[in-house]
Formats: C-alpha cells, sequence, structure tokens
DNA sequence: AATGAAATCGACCAGCA
DNA sequence: TGCTGGTCGATTTCATT
C-alpha cells in the first residue's frame, strides 16, 4: 500500500512552478526551466534537491506509451472479496503482482478493489481475469472493456484546484 | 483521447532490459544503466534516443507523490452519459478538465466513463462530484472512496506476460 | 548500430545575503 | 535558509566506421 512520507513540507509558489514544469517534461536544460521561472541554474539546481529529498518528488521516470508495446486492450476489473478476515492488503498485492495488471485500488463500498489491467489480446485478457479470480479471497468480478482514455499526463501539481493550491502554499511554517 | 504513435517498432530484448531500467529510474548515471546492460555509454544514449523518436519513451518526467501536496483523498467515479449522440470524446474531455479529475476512461458496458481523482477535503470532494453532475450530457454518477492504492511504479515494461514480452520482441523487422 | 573526441550541460562547492 | 558564480566531471552530439 502507499504509504509515502510522514512531514507535509511547506512548499512555496516557485516550488510549485517548478514542480509543474518538471512533471510535464524533466528532458530539458536546467537552464530552460531557470530561464522560465526567473532563476538561476544553481536555484533550480537546489530546489529540485530538496524537493527530491523531502519525498515531493518521488523519483525521475521514462514514461513508456503502452500502445508501442502493443498492449492495445485495457480493462477495469471490479474485485469482490469474501470479507472475514483482514486479508486485504495480500489479495490487493496479489492482484498487482499478475502480470498485466497496472494499478489496484482498495475501495470502500461495494466494490472492494479496482484494477486497471494492460495487454495485448483477447486470450491475454481472458487468462488475466481467470486468473484474478483465482486468487485466493477473490470472490466476483466485474469488468469493463476501456475504449478510450483521456489522460492528464498524471500532472499532480497543475491539477490543484485554486483552494488546494492556496491550501499546499499555507505551509504551517514550522520548519 | 490517447491516440499516439503509428508505426509499431520492433524492439530487442536490450531495448525491453533499457526500458524496464529508465521506467523505473531515470536519475541515474548513464554509466551505471550501461554497466547493468553491458553496454558502452554512447550505446545507452544511441538506443534512447532513437526509443524517444520512436515515440515508444514517451517523455521524462517527474513523478510527484499526490500526498505530498496534500491530496489525501481519491475517489474513483463511474459516469453514465444520456445516449443519444456521439458527444462521448467532448464528456470525456469535460470530465479531465475539472482540476481534482487526474485520469478518465471510456468504457463499453453500463458506466461511460470511469474518473479516478484527486483532492484535499471532503468539501473539495462534494464539490468535484457536483461539478461532474453539472457536466452537459452526464445522466448520472456512482462514487467509490479509495482506502488504499497498490502502485506499479506504472512499470509497463516489466508489466508484460512471457507471451506478451515475445510479441513485443517479434517485430516484423519491417525497418 | 556503435564508437571516440569535442562541445555542452549538470552536480557540487565555497561564499554571500 | 536560499541563492550565486565558478569549476570539474558527466553527458550529449557528431563525424566516422
Amino acid at each position: 500500500m502507499s504509504d509515502s512520507r510522514r512531514t507535509a513540507p511547506d512548499l512555496d509558489e516557485t516550488d510549485l512552478a517548478l514542480l509543474e514544469q518538471v512533471e510535464a517534461d524533466f528532458d530539458v536544460n536546467l537552464e530552460t526551466i531557470a530561464d522560465e521561472l526567473d532563476l538561476s541554474k544553481s536555484a533550480v539546481h537546489y530546489r529540485l534537491n530538496k524537493l527530491k529529498e523531502e519525498g515531493v518528488i518521488q523519483g525521475i521516470t521514462a514514461d513508456v506509451d503502452p500502445l508501442a508495446l502493443g498492449l492495445e486492450l485495457t480493462a477495469i476489473t471490479d474485485v469482490m472479496v469474501a470479507h472475514e478476515r483482514g486479508y486485504s492488503e495480500d489479495i490487493g498485492e496479489n492482484l498487482l503482482a499478475l502480470s498485466g495488471v497496472e494499478q489496484v485500488y482498495y475501495t470502500m463500498g461495494d466494490v472492494d478493489f479496482v484494477a486497471v489491467s494492460r495487454v495485448q489480446t483477447r486470450d491475454q485478457l481472458n487468462d488475466l481475469i481467470d486468473r484474478i479470480v483465482a486468487i485466493d479471497g477473490v470472490n466476483e468480478t466485474s469488468s469493463k472493456f476501456v475504449l478510450g482514455e483521456f489522460e492528464n499526463d498524471r500532472a499532480v501539481s497543475s491539477n490543484l484546484t485554486s483552494e488546494a493550491r492556496e491550501a499546499v502554499l499555507d505551509g504551517d511554517g514550522s520548519s
């Protein structure tokens, strides 16, 4: 389960602007970013390091196009489990461990888990659903086929409501 | 809608291994990767460039921890729309445009869209759902609260079944 | 597709506001 | 604490094979 970081660091507007930049594209000169933000290269570097150390930036990664690997079929599977025990964590891990499963959410309500999967062929999809059902504790599943995706490029920082932005900037200042 | 690339490039095992590396962590020396793959730095660089040009690598980005921005509440919302027209695309865009919405899937079945959202407070969540319902064409929604996430770090390349790996490596060789 | 050399960029340091 | 400017090592680029 994601259980990242304890300390909520307070960020200023420059940090937010920087995050928006690098969350969209890190494959540029530091100088380009520096110009954009009216900062020196060193200052950008300094802030980036801090953000990494604080865990705000969890990592720098390459984004791979699933279609380029032939993963043309996407499905969303609702998973219902037998509710007796505290096995939720295990079942979540088991779901995620299945190859093809990209993301697993543990949810409140009638549905216990939502899994997003990508595969190449209908056979693989069939097989994957079989493997989900075979997990110990899984009672029932219901899958939706994904016809299209609208993606935000995962831009967390550029996707805040104005209230949310303010709340981020209102650090408690206790550092 | 994601409609990325036309040409399905054929990749070899080195490309796949390289993708797995950089998809997990790009914040390292090229030499580290080169050592890992028994290649020269230049060769690594050459292949990375090719992968970027081919669109296999869509970009290099910083991954920001939503929790660090106070986005502690995640919801998955099923959206049902009025089915008369071909407005699906518009509705998808409208959903994604709402701040707080991170990802939108267009699905087959009883549910037409699935939206994943992140916000800081219950008020923001309430407000977001109101804004979803207010979109023209949206009929009904049903939301699940997310208690936990199991994430694959979005590692597309390291998440292939053995069949899928083989299918990727069986390029048609037409380049 | 891969190499090595030349130009460029980023990481780090000491010092400063 | 956050930033500056400069240095050195690393990376990108390009001509060459």
